[in-house]
RNA sequence: GGCCUGAUGGCGGAGUGGUGACGCAGCGGACUGCAAAUCCGUGCACCCGAGUUCGAUUCUCGGUCAGGCCUCCA
């Protein structure tokens, strides 16, 4: 069974086959560095890492080739920087930074291009230009916009047509618009903001060119996969493709066209203006990034997906149990041919159903489980592929050790074994009562204890 | 107002024109000194109405509800 993939475009799956095999393109609208970036921010990261990892097994490693953007310039970030006084570069920096760390965290493979839009700025002005040329863009007081009107395509993807649009406009036309869905390639820099030399004066880019220019730059035209939240539809897509088109006077910007659906908060839908943000930074401090990633993944890519409490206390119960199984099969070397076994790819190869592709993980795990305790001799090949399938999803990547004890520092691991050993000692003894007293100051330490037939093992519980 | 999604058990969540996955939680049992982990057993949910059909949760139409986009919120 090969790769489908639903195309936001042509509304249905379809079947992926890229333009070169050896050089599988993919972009990834990421975020706009002003601020910590909430949880939500987080859902295409995780799910494309997810396409990222499984590109990589279908067609090798170095074949695919990975861009996600980060946007440095714009009014947000410009108005932070004001009102901390400094330069953007040092809001920018800070949030970039922070981002990548959770971003790793979440266990999200570095993508193989992070363009800046600031260090784009040469190749955003060269496709103004030729946008310019090719009639498709004019200038105006100042500004750079795109004629909507001059590509007969603009609204296939979001599905709208220019009259409708036209028609429902509630936005103040800008007077310097020919059309009212014209929008903003270049524009001038307001006083103390960053500015940039070009042929229409100095300015800044617009934030579409932005990622139509980086794609260019970095991957080059036409893509393989374009991806983003659904939200970025319309505008954002819509504007990008058309300028893609119209610079490069090919059919097709990218050949399919991927969206992932919202995260809800509880009952609301989660915005910052709500107030009702969850930082993923903040997140990350009490959760562990696997747990999140496991939540993330939980429920298809292109459903709604509901954040809540009890979501991440099932992702880590989950968890628990997957490394559980690991840790008992600690002994069973994993070998196989290493490939993936098509039935147990085959949901994700379906349109990336993660979901269903983490019933075929449990499955495995409970018979690798099973064959742990009965010896049998089919335990290494289903070790081989459940780690396979888990380093697609990009999870049970630690020793299950560090799952379970991986909040506990050096210090509490040595008083936690030596509470251990008095146990075990009590318990040969039979002098249960102290055996017991000693689990109840190892659960004030937030200790689970488990006995076993080779000793007892122990792990940091919940911080409920 | 326009366009577009979705509606599955206590919770999460796939999937399918015909004996309703799976996980979490719960309950009963086994095991355990007691627990934990594990194992066995246990759940008769597919928004409403009409239609198509031998048969619909699955297809069609209508409705209700929820959500998204139409404005540089992912």
């Amino acid at each position: 069974m090969s790769l489908r993939l639903y195309d936001t475009m042509a509304r249905k799956k379809r079947d992926f086959a890229p333009h070169d095999p050896r050089r599988v393109t993919m972009y990834v609208c990421g975020p706009t560095v002003y601020n910590y970036s909430h949880i939500g921010n987080f859902r295409p990261v995780v799910v494309f890492d997810v396409l990222f990892r499984l590109l990589r097994r279908l067609y090798g490693e170095d074949a695919v080739a990975y861009a996600a953007n980060v946007t440095d310039v714009d009014d947000k970030i410009n108005a932070k920087a004001a009102e901390e006084g400094v330069g953007i570069e040092a809001v920018t920096d800070r949030y970039l930074s922070a981002y990548n760390a959770d971003m790793a965290t979440l266990g999200a493979l570095p993508p193989t291009f992070q363009p800046r839009a600031t260090e784009t700025i040469d190749a955003i002005v060269g496709m103004i230009g030729r946008l310019v040329q090719g009639g498709s863009a004019y200038a105006a007081e100042g500004h750079v916009l795109f004629d909507t009107t001059s590509y007969a395509g603009y609204g296939e993807l979001s599905g709208r047509a220019l009259e409708d649009m036209i028609a429902g406009a509630r936005v103040e036309v800008a007077p310097y618009k020919r059309n009212p869905a014209d929008f903003v390639l270049w524009k001038p820099s307001k006083p103390g903001e960053p500015v940039w030399e070009s042929p229409w004066g100095a300015g800044r880019p617009g934030w579409h060119i932005e990622c139509s220019a980086m794609i260019e730059q970095t991957l080059g035209l036409p893509i393989d996969i374009h991806g983003g939240g659904i939200d970025l539809v319309f505008p954002h897509h819509e504007n990008e493709r058309a300028q893609g088109v119209c610079a490069t006077h090919d059919h097709e910007y990218s050949a399919f066209w991927m969206h992932n659906g919202f995260l809800n908060f509880g009952d609301e839908k989660m915005s910052k203006s709500l107030g009702n943000v969850a930082l993923a930074h903040d997140l990350l401090k009490s959760v562990p990034g696997e747990a999140i990633r496991w939540a993330l993944l939980s429920a298809h890519y292109r459903q709604p997906l509901a954040w809540t409490d009890e979501g991440l206390t099932q992702a880590r119960n989950s968890l628990d149990h997957l490394y559980g199984v690991l840790g008992r099969a600690r002994g069973v070397e994993a070998h196989g041919s290493g490939a993936l076994a098509e039935d147990q790819v085959e949901p994700l190869l379906d349109d990336l159903n993660t979901p269903a592709a983490m019933t075929v993980l449990k499955k495995l795990a409970n018979d690798l489980d099973a064959a742990v305790r009965k010896g049998a001799d089919n335990a290494s090949a289903l070790k081989q592929d459940l780690l396979a399938l888990a380093g697609v999803l990009g999870v049970l990547q630690v020793d299950p050790d560090v799952w379970f004890q991986g909040g506990a520092d050096e210090g509490l691991k040595v008083r936690i074994d030596g509470l251990i050993a008095a146990r075990d000692a009590a318990r040969g003894a039979k002098d249960w009562g102290e055996a017991d007293r000693i689990r109840a100051e190892l659960t004030a330490l937030n200790v689970e204890v488990m006995d076993g037939p080779s000793g007892a093992t122990w792990r940091i519980k919940e911080q409920a």
